[in-house]
RNA sequence: GUGGGUGUAGCUCAGUUGGCAGAGCGCUAGGUUGUGGUCCUGGAUGUCGAGGGUUCAAGCCCCUUCACUCACCCCA
């Protein structure tokens, strides 16, 4: 029947999840989960497929990301979100509150969203094409209350998955840009002041893996073409952006040492208080300030931030780069109204964090399967008692499974149960059925005990408490 | 887009100086009376990534091409 074989492969930067996979990881993503719901995030859901246009806006530089769909019956193209915080944007946009029906979201909202989301990048370790993303962000508040609570919702939420280091890296788009005030940056043939800036981002988010050197060396590369985007900067304007860059001592400190720096700018002053706001409410939260650090060289890629921006590493694991991330975007939800709406969020990427995780040994990956006890199936022209024996079980909210293998031999019976992983078995064959008995043994433990057939359930509901 | 690596059975991979295409797992047929990850006997399975070249002879050497993968870039 089959012509040619279909070769069973995936593309790849896509994951499959096995049981114990699947079951780790799900055990990772309830956690998160708790702890985002005790910070009063509610739950929602958008699809996993939108308008182009809803994605990728007006620019188109960050288009060559989106996976892009074609189908016969839609005209408008259509994409795979490649995160959850641009269709929060369009949700927000598309349900304003409504006062008299009191339908719709009521601002301040704080909400979350788990599923996967899709990039087109060519795939590498640690980096997916499909990976389950969790959002959780605050609309309607410029307060730096909420980008507070943003911080320490990831705090806990590493905390409580049993993350012993790691550092929160706080920024502030504001003092960037502030930077790009502070030099000399000028239009040119084909690039404007605003590409400029962006690039010089780029090159002081590369710090940590280049170093110091290198990035003032790119800073002040000349521009190869017209269509270039290297800053060229000046001697002078290299020494202002290496002192900022090498402040030191606590975060407080390197707050007011940055001050001094950019005197009289207002938009890098205004980015400076809000960063000591925020510090002051986590203090208050009780997040010890080691956690915390205030990183001038973090920009974040999306270029939809406006505000504080940040980024949390395992310092374990520094080459997993960036686990959690987020920031401040004003202007977003404009895209879709014409209206600023203030925001802030950041996502938890969980595949990447699994395999952090899973590296530093703190996924349990030993559960194999949901299945509780399986009733091997010995004795011949037994079926309908043995069937009735899962029934019992399943009713009181067993994991039962009834042995379905075509060898119903002990032996294999036996090997399959633990290969499997199942933690009990039910043996009952011509001996227990004559005595009206059954044999339980714990897999585990090897322990085995022999009791009255009609004390089935009994054993398992003992057994919980 | 740039640079490394790898393509052989469903899977993981051996394959020597060029000389009949291999193993383990899995699958499959049968045997093995009930306690720890079975055992015994048999069987099926290939465009050696693709195309071209050198040679009496190519999985192996040469050229082209494709796919996958890792790193850079960027990001979660």
């Amino acid at each position: 029947m089959t012509d040619k074989i279909v070769k069973p492969e995936r593309p790849g930067g896509f994951l499959d999840f096995l049981p114990w996979d699947y079951l780790a990881r799900e055990k990772m993503i309830k956690t998160v989960e708790k702890v985002f719901r005790n910070f009063g995030f509610d739950p929602i859901e958008t699809p996993r497929i939108e308008f182009l246009k809803t994605l990728a806006g007006e620019t188109s530089d960050t288009g060559k990301n989106i996976f892009k769909i074609k189908s016969a019956h839609d005209n408008e193209p259509l994409a795979m979100p490649f995160d959850h915080t641009v269709p929060l944007a369009r949700l927000l946009a598309a349900n304003p509150y409504d006062s008299k029906t009191r339908k719709g979201i009521r601002l301040p909202w704080k909400r979350m969203a788990v599923g996967p989301v899709f990039r087109a990048d060519t795939p590498q370790s640690g980096r997916y094409r499909q990976f389950y993303q969790f959002d959780a962000d605050i609309a309607g508040t410029s307060s730096m209350l909420a980008d507070a609570e943003i911080v320490a919702v990831i705090y806990q939420a590493l905390k409580g998955l049993g993350v012993k280091h790691f550092k929160i890296r706080l920024n502030n788009r504001k003092i960037l840009n502030g930077l790009a005030q502070l030099v000399n940056i000028n239009n040119r043939a084909s690039v404007t002041k605003d590409d400029i800036t962006k690039e010089m981002m780029r090159i002081l988010d590369k710090i940590d893996k280049i170093g110091l050197q290198a990035v003032a060396a790119e800073l002040q590369a000349v521009p190869q073409n017209a269509y270039d985007m290297s800053p060229q900067l000046s001697d002078d304007d290299i020494a202002k952006v290496t002192t900022f860059l090498s402040l030191k001592g606590d975060n407080k400190a390197k707050l007011e040492q940055c001050r001094s720096i950019f005197q009289g700018v207002k938009l890098a002053e205004e980015g400076i208080d809000e960063l000591r706001q925020i510090l002051e409410y986590t203090d208050s939260m009780g997040i010890p300030s080691d956690f915390i650090d205030i990183d001038f060289s973090i920009a974040r890629g999306l270029d939809y931030y406006t505000g504080p921006v940040m980024e949390a590493v395992l310092t374990d694991l520094p080459e997993f780069g960036s686990i959690f991330s987020g920031g401040r975007y004003n202007n977003l939800v404009a895209r879709f109204t014409g209206n600023e709406l203030p925001a802030t969020g950041a996502s938890l990427g969980v595949d990447r964090l699994f395999a952090a995780l899973n590296h530093l040994g703190l996924i349990d990956n030993a559960q194999q399967t949901v299945t509780d006890v399986m009733i091997m199936r010995i004795a011949q022209d037994h079926d309908a008692d043995y069937i009735q024996m899962a029934s019992e079980l399943r009713q009181i909210g067993i994991n039962t499974d009834i042995s379905l293998l075509k060898d119903t031999t002990f032996k294999n019976q036996f090997n399959y149960a633990i290969t499997r992983g199942v933690k009990f078995i039910i043996i009952c064959g011509e001996n227990e059925f004559e005595k009206k008995t059954i044999q339980i043994k714990n897999l585990e433990t090897r322990k085995q005990e022999e009791l009255p057939r009609d004390k089935l359930t009994d054993y398992f509901t003992s057994e919980q408490e």
